[in-house]
RNA sequence: GCCCCAUUCGUCUAGUGGACCAGGACGUAGCCCUCUCAAGGCUAAAACAGGGGUUCGAAUCCCCUAUGGGGCACCA
């Protein structure tokens, strides 16, 4: 008896794709509800593009009661990094983008889901059952060819100037007889499983994209690998039976899959299943020597989404930043809705530019300060000190040793109408704040001295005489500032600048030049936040301790 | 080389045949406020890739060219 040629490449195959289909039964969900994958390869790498495609993910099915999957496709063995999968899953909750099943385990948090494995390289079996019926339906064969041969297939083909690729003539295997095909696998000849498209194929793709619309393409002609002879699938081939048996109704996906497109369609058509709606998104840019191209893994470190968290830019300025790449009318909605949690923006793919955009820093900034500035100070203190911890372990030490201060320090015009916006990411803290602790404060004036205007010594002495004097039961900031005018005035400076300039001789300097001391001295820098608020956060032992170290400085 | 997709200020974009001498945001510049910054307010410079059509009328529809992106694997 001769076993067919189905028999003789599975025949260990016993379910049926029906089988398969009634296991994996319809999802029991709303009628509008979105079911879509975030489906990366386990190298461990989150490339920002994949934050972005995730959020897309993540909002729509959240906002339909939808299920949201995390799918591993480690169907290449050659790219296996340990550990990948668990960095993946962290980089996702770091961002909040939880997936509702997946292949993980972290800590207390167990998923699963009953529509798995979602391991790919687990799903093996169930593969085969569909690469069988296409093989009995007479749809996909088995090919013999080794990738020396293709490699020649490809040089004659480019000599002779015709399209590339296992198609039509080119196809040796195509027309192989059961019985030839029997003879080589019992001589035990490595070999693939191939669909058998159509050629010449007249016949238009049809689909429908929510990002471009409905899209005609060329129909498939190419006899391209479904199972690799590891029988492992090849991406086509697990994207329409795992989004299939998943219950997968949007793929949404970078744009590099246009190309692939009409096969997928061809293969859900061959497999007699239903199409589902894609997403095909635009990669993110930059700009590279006067022309854009594409963020790229190994050349910019800035396509990790860690370069980001490493900056410690806040996972919530990010996303809101990449929903403004998405769609920006999330820009006027946000100013609409200041309070809101962005999950609740009503994403649009339909609104989504086609096209590639650059990632732009500047604008990151802009919304991180943002959202920073919404933080109160508790808040931006544990951030910081999280961010710190990782990232720059002597400030975490430095603002962890007295938490109540570090707290004061961070609330320095922060929580009113009008937060400052000076920090765009955890490590403008140093920069912006770190004169407010006195190991910063001394290391800053080791480094460069003080950095005051050009004054006499003996004129800030008298500046530091006054203050000291004064501060010591610090008035509202009305009288202060006034005080601080009168003192000016007295000791012999401009009222203003105006006046200064009027007759440059007649004064030692110019209010603006005595505030200007004050800030130095108790700062070490030109730049910072309002004095007075600087005064009570400081507190007056501190605050005096700087002083007299200058006053000493001056006399000396 | 072949195939697909795209193209509005520096950047992200609004715009779906008349409401557009093209609107917003970031960035840039100036002014105001002001004890320095930050913020805020006001103002300014800044774009429909080019060429042909279609139409009374085009940023918007069609064609060509240019440019950019992606693909042409037993990688995803």
């Amino acid at each position: 008896m001769t076993m067919s040629t189905a028999d003789l490449l599975f025949p260990d195959v016993t379910r049926t794709p029906a089988d398969l289909l009634a296991e994996y039964a319809p999802r029991d969900l709303p009628e509008d509800a979105i079911v879509s994958r975030f489906a990366p390869s386990p190298t461990g790498f989150i490339h920002i593009g994949g934050i972005y495609t995730a959020l897309i993910s993540w909002m729509l099915t959240n906002q339909t009661d939808g299920v949201y999957i995390l799918r591993i496709e480690d169907t290449d063995q050659k790219r296996q990094i340990e550990e990948g999968v668990r960095q993946i899953v962290e980089s996702l909750m770091h961002f909040g983008l939880v997936p509702d099943e997946g292949p993980y385990t972290i800590g207390p948090v167990e998923v699963r889901g009953d529509y798995g494995p979602y391991l790919q390289s687990e799903r093996v079996d169930i593969y085969k059952v569909f690469a069988r019926d296409l093989v009995e339906k007479g749809l996909a064969y088995p090919s013999f060819q080794t990738s020396e041969e293709l490699e020649a297939m490809r040089e004659a083909q480019k000599a002779q100037k015709v399209k590339p690729g296992y198609y039509g003539p080119w196809a040796k295997d195509r027309e192989l007889t059961e019985e030839q095909i029997a003879e080589r696998l019992a001589a035990g000849e490595p070999f693939v499983i191939r669909v058998r498209a159509p050629y010449p194929n007249k016949r238009k793709a049809a689909i429908k994209d929510v990002v471009r619309g409905k899209m005609e393409l060329p129909g498939n002609d190419k006899d391209m690998v479904i199972l690799k002879s590891d029988f492992l699938p090849t991406y086509h081939f697990a994207h329409a039976v795992d989004d299939t048996l998943m219950r997968v109704n949007l793929i949404v996906r970078g744009d590099e899959w246009l190309s692939t497109l009409p096969l997928h369609v061809q293969l859900f058509e061959m497999l007699d299943l239903p199409v589902p709606t894609y997403a095909h998104i635009s990669p993110i840019g930059k700009q590279d020597e006067g022309s854009k191209r594409k963020l790229s893994k190994r050349k910019d470190p800035e396509a990790a989404a860690s370069y980001y968290l490493e900056k410690g830019y806040p996972a919530r300025a990010i996303l809101e930043y990449c929903l403004n790449l998405i769609n920006s009318q999330f820009e006027n909605w946000r100013v609409e809705n200041p309070e809101a949690p962005f999950a609740e923006f009503p994403l649009d793919l339909s609104r989504m530019s086609p096209s590639l955009a650059l990632f732009d820093l500047d604008k990151l900034d802009s919304i991180s300060k943002d959202v920073i500035a919404t933080y109160n100070a508790q808040e931006v203190y544990q951030a910081a000190l999280d961010w710190a911890r990782e990232y720059d372990p002597d400030l975490a030490a430095i603002i962890e040793a007295d938490r109540d201060y570090s707290i004061t320090v961070f609330g320095v015009e922060r929580g009113g109408e009008a937060p400052r916006k000076d920090l765009a990411n955890w490590s403008d803290v140093r920069e912006a704040y770190g004169f407010f602790w006195d190991e910063l404060y001394a290391q800053s004036i080791a480094e460069q001295g003080y950095i005051f205007p050009d004054v006499a010594p003996e004129d800030i002495a008298s500046v530091m005489d006054f203050i000291i004097g004064h501060v010591q039961d610090l008035p509202d900031r009305d009288t202060w500032l006034q005080d601080m005018r009168d003192f000016s005035e007295e000791a012999g400076f401009a009222p203003n600048r105006k006046t200064y300039k009027k007759d440059p001789d007649a004064y030692k300097g110019q209010f603006g030049d005595v505030m200007m001391i004050y800030r130095v001295a108790l700062a070490n820098q030109r730049y910072t936040p309002d004095l007075y608020e600087m005064v009570q956060a400081l507190g007056i032992e501190r605050t005096v301790a700087r002083l007299e170290r200058v006053k000493q400085w001056a006399e000396g």
